[in-house]
DNA sequence: TAAGAGAACTTAATCGATTTAGTCGCTTAA
DNA sequence: TTAAGCGACTAAATCGATTAAGTTCTCTTA
């Protein structure tokens, strides 16, 4: 085991001193020629890298962004993770991301950790605790430190900082308004309770195109579900309920799972789909693409997000601190990829 | 905007030096009751937290594990990281995640860039161009310098490191065998060439199984695809001819996509699964739970394999260095979870 | 009463790098 | 002749923490 290289070590074996072996790497005009090139060719020939980690102390800059995520095992993240990794190594950034498992404690620790000298800055997508217990104490005091934050899919109000959001309620807008125009009258959506900002803008979104086609809304053809991460037995149950006593010829879901439920109770009470009855989700994830029949989904451009997200905050850690401090809400748009469980919209 | 508080910047507004306040910190009984409380109070009141940064320096130990994978939209990986995670945690390490996106330069970069002060160690999956290139430069300076590196599911041969494997050949057994119980005799499976080590494995653990039950191989039962992280329009053709020219009673395959698309193609053939055709695939993911019939499916165990990893490694980190190098390969057991794609083995 | 012990601090070295402020010898112009 | 100027280095401060090695001062005790 051979320890690493030094300043330290290469001046000693060099004959010089530490200073000069720094300013002889960097190029500078101090040193001549001879000397410069002769220390150049013996960091090179050993290998020589400077440790990050002395680096960041002594330039208070880390070059490295905390990612602080509900989940991991949710695709969708892993795109918006896969977006920022990109956008990153592009500026020469690292990543770090960390779990909070959807637990407040959790977040708390995660930042406090990465903020004591880890990470210049922060992308993150609040848990759900946090959102009910609407304690973000931990995201103020990080801000305050100087450190910039970008907030991204489950953001929530009152922090000063950038936010990143997919546009919800014109995405679920425009899954139903597909189905509106193939020809769905009675369309129900099963949605999460309203404390879940993503699940009330997706149901707001519904609302609205039920509306712009002067179809009435109903209460009863609303399900919210309480938890939109998971489908529990409870959940399969409600689902079942809501579409064996609903006459519905439409079925809106706001994740990827519901969707998928809802198809194989659909199956299993012998209507077709789409023929009978239509399916779009929010989410175009694997399960979408591969679910028989294939679901007409919303796509998220999670990879954009990301990269978008970790654009702003670079930006911010790029530009001289005394600017004023403005913060930007971005939209990313959505788009529907047409599967098999919905009709064809026959263009007038 | 308050600047982060330091132990110079506590000192200064007490009255006392810095290491005055280090030891009252840290409860050094050479500090006097009185100071000490004093110090701590304020240093509480203003929720001093050292700089990990300056800590990691000193100490010349991060607390870090480096993570490189090849690609963390698998689900598997998903899952394999958050066993790290959770081991970690409880550890006291942070875990830094990088993606190699299966490019060898890039798995190069990001061990050199983590290798500079940032991480203690590794736990990396290599990537594909790095298995086909044959070339482990960037893993053995690694542990040249006394990093360890504990390497999981995808490994490669002489490197002086820990290993952790998913028992892939056993697994593929238990899922054929399991089919044979069920009454199966004319099974095929669906895998990769034999480059991939995984794929090579997988068929030995299917070819084992039939060889316990007397049944004759058939080379034509043997679908070889050569891309095993996803299912291109060839794969699917070729999916498409291998089920409808042979007259199976189950398929095996090597991945969840490969399932999927086989029961899409059984379905369309108007035969029954399982009743006609038993369907049974190698890793337990989200595919496998909610496709319409559900997947009978090989579970890998990813975070019991993350845990496992992250376990030894930080073992590693912690004995004293001068113990006798010994590296372990674990296995990691499958196991089979049945769902409505097989039929019930009736015990006798 | 003076040496020794001990309490309660402070100084300074260290981790590995960068950078400002010297130092030293040699040339050159007044 | 001499001071200024310059080339080529080195010394030392700094980032934020820890800790071994001093330094005071007071109290005890022979």
């Amino acid at each position: 085991m051979k320890r690493k290289l030094t300043l330290k070590s290469i001046a000693k074996e060099l004959g010089v001193s530490i200073s000069t072996v720094s300013k002889a790497l960097r190029d500078s005009p101090e040193i001549s020629e001879e000397t410069r090139e002769k220390i150049k060719a013996f960091a090179k020939l050993y290998n020589y890298k400077p440790n990050n980690i002395a680096l960041s102390l002594k330039n208070r800059k880390t070059n490295t962004i905390g990612v602080i995520i509900p989940q991991i095992v949710h695709h969708f993240f892993t795109t918006v993770i896969y977006g920022i990794e990109q956008e990153a190594r592009e500026n020469n950034y690292n990543v770090i991301i960390c779990l909070s498992n959807n637990a407040f404690d959790k977040e708390v620790l995660n930042m406090e950790l990465l903020a004591n000298g880890s990470t210049d800055g922060f992308i993150l997508s609040v848990s759900k605790e946090t959102m009910m217990k609407e304690d973000y104490h931990h995201l103020n005091e990080v801000i305050d430190q100087g450190m910039p934050v970008v907030m991204f899919d489950r953001v929530v109000e009152g922090i000063q900082c950038d936010r990143v959001l997919i546009d919800d309620k014109a995405g679920a807008k425009k899954g139903v308004t597909h189905m509106i125009r193939s020809g769905c009258r009675k369309i129900g959506i099963i949605t999460s309770e309203d404390y879940v900002s993503v699940g009330r803008l997706r149901t707001e979104g519904y609302l609205d195109a039920l509306d712009d086609f002067g179809i009435k809304a109903d209460d009863k053809l609303i399900l919210k579900l309480d938890n939109i991460d998971d489908l529990s037995d409870k959940s399969k149950k409600r689902i079942e309920d809501f579409i064996t006593n609903n006459d519905l010829d439409g079925v809106f879901t706001v994740n990827e799972l519901f969707a998928v439920h809802a198809s194989r109770v659909i199956n299993a009470l012998g209507k077709k789909i789409p023929d009978e009855i239509s399916l779009v989700c929010f989410t175009d994830g694997q399960l979408s693409e591969h679910a028989v029949p294939s679901l007409t989904a919303v796509s998220q451009h999670g990879e954009e997000m990301g990269r978008k997200a970790a654009s702003i905050l670079i930006n911010k850690l790029e530009s001289p601190e005394d600017e004023e401090e403005e913060y930007s809400t971005t939209y990313i748009d959505t788009s529907l990829v047409e599967r098999e469980s919905t009709k064809e919209v026959t263009r007038r």
